[in-house]
DNA sequence: AATAGATGTAATAACATATATTACAATCGA
DNA sequence: TCGATTGTAATATATGTTATTACATCTATT
C-alpha cells in the first residue's frame, strides 16, 4: 500500500511553474511533457491545486502561476489538494460488539494512528517548495 | 488514499489472541467473529504473522498464540508482516531527464518522504500490543 | 484407522481506485 | 474568426482489496 503519484505529481508541476516562470509558458502540455503523464491529468490536477488557492490557470490562452511565494507553499498543503481527509488507516466497519477487543479497537488504535498521521502533516507542512527549488538548483549546480 | 484494513485486522487478531489465552481456542472461525471478516482472510493474516515470526498456528487442531511477550510485539512488526516494504508515495516512473525539475524531482522529494516514512514507522515502533491491551482493559473498567 | 474439526492455499468474483485516453464545448488573445 | 488552450465528462485498462467457495492436508481423539 502506498499513496498515489498525485502528491509527487502535483509538486512536479508546482515546481516546474516555478522554475520557469518568465521563461515559458507553463501549458497542461508543457507540464505533461516534464511529468510524462497524459495533459489531461495535469488538467485535472491544476484544478485541484487551483481549488486549493495554489495557482491561477489562465482559461483560453493557457499558463499557470503561483498564487503565493514558494515560500509559503508547503507539501501539506498539496497533500491536501490532491488527497481525500481520511484516516492513514482504514478501520473494519462492524467489529463484534459483544467481544471486549472488538468494542475498544477502534477508539484504543484509532486513536493512536491519528497521532500518527498527524505527526506526518506536521513534517510535510515543514517542507516548503522554495527549499525543493532550492534542492533543485543545487543539484543542478546553481 | 488510505492504508488498507490489515495493520488493524492484523492487530485486532493479535489482541483476540493474547486476551483470549487460556480461556478458548482462538480458531479462525472465532477470530473472524471478532473482528467481522471472513475466516480465510483471518487464515491469510495469520499466515503471515507466522512468516513474521510473531504466532503460532496449531496446524489440524486449530488455535493461534503469540510466540512473545506482548511487550515486545510492536505495530512496525506488525505493520511489516502485513505491509509490502515501499515508498510511502507512488512516484512516476520516466520525468523527463531534459527537463531540471524532471531529473532531479525523485531525488530531490524521494529523500524528504522517506524521512517521513522513517519516523512514523519509529512512532510505530513505539506502540506494544501490551500497551493497546491495556488501554482496551482500561476502557473496560479492568 | 476413522472421524471431526481445523488449517493452508488456490481460484474466482465483486468492487473500488488509479491512470490513460478520447472527445468536445467553452475560453481568450491575436 | 482562428488557433491554441482549458475544463470536464465518458470510457477503458490495470491493479489492488476483500469476500467466498473449494478442497487437500493435518492432528487430537475416539
Amino acid at each position: 500500500m502506498q499513496f498515489s503519484v498525485r502528491l509527487p505529481v502535483a509538486t512536479h508541476i508546482l515546481l516546474c511553474i516555478e522554475k520557469f516562470h518568465g521563461e515559458c509558458k507553463t501549458t497542461s502540455t508543457f507540464l505533461a511533457g516534464s511529468v510524462n503523464v497524459h495533459p489531461v491529468i495535469i488538467r485535472k490536477t491544476l484544478g485541484q491545486l487551483r481549488a486549493a488557492g495554489l495557482v491561477e490557470v489562465a482559461a483560453g490562452v493557457g499558463g499557470a502561476k503561483l498564487t503565493k511565494s514558494p515560500n509559503d507553499i508547503t507539501l501539506l498543503d498539496v497533500f491536501r489538494a490532491v488527497e481525500e481527509d481520511e484516516d492513514l488507516f482504514h478501520f473494519q466497519e462492524n467489529p463484534n460488539p459483544k467481544c471486549p477487543v472488538g468494542r475498544n479497537i477502534h477508539q484504543v488504535l484509532g486513536t493512536r494512528l491519528e497521532k500518527i498521521k498527524q505527526h506526518m502533516e506536521d513534517e510535510l507542512a515543514r517542507i516548503t517548495l522554495e527549499e525543493l527549488l532550492n534542492a533543485v538548483n543545487e543539484n543542478e549546480g546553481g
